[in-house]
DNA sequence: CTGTTAGCGCCTTCAA
DNA sequence: TTGAAGGCGCTAACAG
C-alpha cells in the first residue's frame, strides 16, 4: 500500500513538504505542491484513517445506534442524516448490537446518536466522560453534556386530543405501541393524563406499532361499536393502517363510524381513503438539528436539549 | 485517555509485559498477568483501535454497502448478517453513500458486502488489488478474487413459471422492478427467455419494487381482463401486494380471476388472503453463507461463486 | 519554503 | 519471564 514515503521519494522532497502539499498548508511552493498532488493522485495514494487517527485524535466518523434494521420506519431519518452530516464533512456509520458499542471508547468514531434503547445510558454517560459526544432521539437524560433531540410528542397528543374531542366525547381509544419504545410511552403517558384532566374515559388497546396489531386492535374496535362513531388515537400510522385494513371487511367506515388519527405522518397514511390525520414534523429539520448539534458540541459548544415542532395534518379519517 | 503505559506504571512492569498479559501471550507469569488485567479493568482500559490496527493491518471490521436505506431497506438481512459475522468475531458497520467508499483504501475496514448499485465493479477490483475482500450479492463480475453470493433467480423463475403454465396458457404478464436493480434484470430477463423458448405471449408491466407500483400495474392487468384467468408474475412480493390490494376495490378476485406468484416469500405475502405463492430463500442461510466465505477470503482462501438455493412457497394465489 | 524529528498507542523482535 | 526498542503512517512543532 502506497505511504507518504513513497511519494517524499518520488517528489524527491521530504515527507512533511508532502504532508503540507496535500494537507493544503499554507507553506509549500504552489509549483512543488502541483507536482506532489500529482504524482499522489498518479499512484493512487489515499491516506491510512488509522495513522491519522492516531496522531489527531478526530476521526470525523459519526456512529448512529439502532436497537435492530427490523421495521421501516428509520430508513428516512437515517437518509437524511446522511445528508445533513455531509455539510459538516462527517462521515456516518450505522451499527447495532452492544458489542459496537466498543468503538466509542475505542475512539474509533468521534460521536454517536442514540436510536437504541439497548445502549444504556449509563454507558452513554460514561463515555461522555472520556470526551465522546452524543445526541439521544429516544430518551431524557438529566445531563447537560449530552445532547438530545425529542419530537414534541406532548404537544402532539395535545394537537390530536383537542381536535378528536371537539364534539362530545365519552370515551376515546387508545392503540398503544411498544414498552421499550419512548415515543410509545411518552404518547400514551400524555393521552392518558390529558383525558383525566378532562374527565374523559379511555380504554387503551395494546399493539406493537406494526400493521398487523393495528389490525388485531381494530377487532376490539369493531366489537366496542354500537351506532355511536368511536374516537381513536393510534399512537404512530402503522397501526391506523391496520386499522383500515380490517374494516374493509366489515361495513364499518373510516371518518364516520370510526374517527383516527395517528403520529407520524407516513407515507403509508397519505395513501389509505380518506387520508389519515396524523402528527407529523419534519424529517429533514430533525436530521439538520442533529448535524448541527453535533457540530457544535465537536467544537466544544455546549449540549442542548430540544424539541422537534410537530403539527397535525389533516385527511378526512376525523370526519 | 488511559492507554498501556499507564498500566505498566500502575503495575510496575514494562508496556510490553502489559501487551503480552493483555493479548493472552503465554510469556507472563499467571500471576502477573492476573494482577495486570485487573488493574486494567479498574482503570476502565480499552484498546485504542488506531493504534492497533495501524501495527496489525487489520480491523476485523466489516462493512455493509446500501445504496439507500430508503425502500426496499434490508432490514431482516442485516439483523441476520449481525450474528452470522458475530460467529467469527467481526464486528459489522453499514454504510451508504460514495464518500464512504474511502473506508477500504483507507484501511478502516478489512472486507465489505456489497448490495448497492452505486459502488461500481471498477473500483471494487481497484480495492481488491489493495487487499481489500469483497463479496458482492447484488452483480455477476468476472473475477475470481471477489465472492459472490446470489440468489438462484434462474431457478426461481423456472419454478413459478412452469406452475403457472401447467395449463394452457397464452399469455403471461410480469410486472417488473427498477432497471437498476440486478434482481430485477436477472429475473425479467430470464423470464422472456423462458417464455419465449417455450413460445408463450407475454406482456411487461413496469413497476418499481413498491406496493404502490403493484397498485398500478393491477389497473392494467384489470383493463386486459376478459373473461379468462390472468396469469402474472410479479418479480417481488410488495408489487403482488399491491395488486391484491387493488383488486379489493373490484369484482376481481386472487387465485380465480388473477393468478399471480412472487419473489422473496415477504412477511406481507403471508399476511394477505389468499397467501401468495412466491420464491423464498432462506435469509439465515445467505448471511452464514456470506460471513463464511468473507472469513475464508480474510484467511487468505479463495473466493467463490455460489448461488443461494430458492424454493416455492405455495400459497393459495395460483388458484 | 523545506527538512528533521518527535511522538500518537500498540505490537513484537531481540536481548537480558 | 520480563524489558528495551523499533516501527506502523501520519502530523506538526522546530530548525534551517
Amino acid at each position: 500500500m502506497v505511504n507518504i514515503k513513497d511519494i517524499a521519494k518520488a517528489a524527491g522532497v521530504s515527507i512533511s513538504t508532502v504532508s503540507y502539499a496535500l494537507n493544503g498548508v499554507d507553506k509549500v511552493n504552489e509549483k512543488t505542491r502541483q507536482r506532489i498532488i500529482k504524482i499522489a493522485d498518479d499512484i493512487n495514494y489515499i491516506p491510512n484513517r488509522a495513522a491519522r487517527t492516531l496522531k489527531t485524535k478526530a476521526t470525523d466518523v459519526i456512529a448512529i445506534y439502532l436497537a435492530d434494521f427490523g421495521g421501516n420506519f428509520y430508513g428516512r431519518l437515517l437518509d437524511a442524516l446522511k445528508i445533513s452530516l455531509e455539510k459538516y464533512h462527517y462521515e456516518m456509520i450505522v451499527c447495532t448490537g452492544i458489542k459496537s458499542h466498543r468503538f466509542l471508547p475505542e475512539q474509533m468514531v468521534d460521536a454517536a446518536v442514540i436510536l437504541d434503547w439497548k445502549f444504556t445510558t449509563e454507558d452513554i454517560l460514561k463515555y461522555t466522560h472520556m470526551g465522546r459526544k452524543f445526541v439521544v432521539l429516544d430518551r431524557e437524560i438529566d445531563s447537560d453534556l449530552v445532547g438530545q433531540i425529542l419530537v414534541d410528542n406532548y404537544h402532539g397528543v395535545e394537537l390530536v386530543l383537542s381536535r378528536l374531542t371537539e364534539t362530545k366525547t365519552d370515551k376515546v381509544f387508545i392503540i398503544s405501541g411498544p414498552k421499550n419504545s419512548f415515543d410509545n410511552e411518552q404518547r400514551l403517558s400524555h393521552s392518558v393524563e390529558w383525558l383525566e384532566s378532562h374527565a374523559i374515559d379511555y380504554e387503551v388497546l395494546e399493539g406493537k406499532f406494526t400493521e398487523l396489531s393495528g389490525y388485531f386492535a381494530a377487532k376490539q374496535l369493531v366489537k366496542a361499536y354500537q351506532g355511536q362513531p368511536l374516537k381513536v388515537i393510534s399512537l404512530n400510522d402503522e397501526m391506523a393502517v391496520g386499522v383500515y385494513r380490517y374494516l374493509l371487511n366489515t361495513d364499518l367506515t373510516i371518518g364516520k363510524d370510526i374517527l383516527i388519527a395517528g403520529f407520524d405522518n407516513s407515507e403509508m397514511g397519505q395513501v389509505v381513503t380518506p387520508r389519515l390525520t396524523s402528527v407529523g414534523y419534519e424529517i429533514d429539520q430533525w436530521s439538520d438539528m442533529i448535524a448541527t448539534m453535533l457540530n457544535a458540541m465537536l467544537n466544544d459548544q455546549a449540549a442542548e436539549k430540544l424539541w422537534l415542532p410537530v403539527h397535525l395534518t389533516e385527511g378526512g379519517s376525523l370526519g
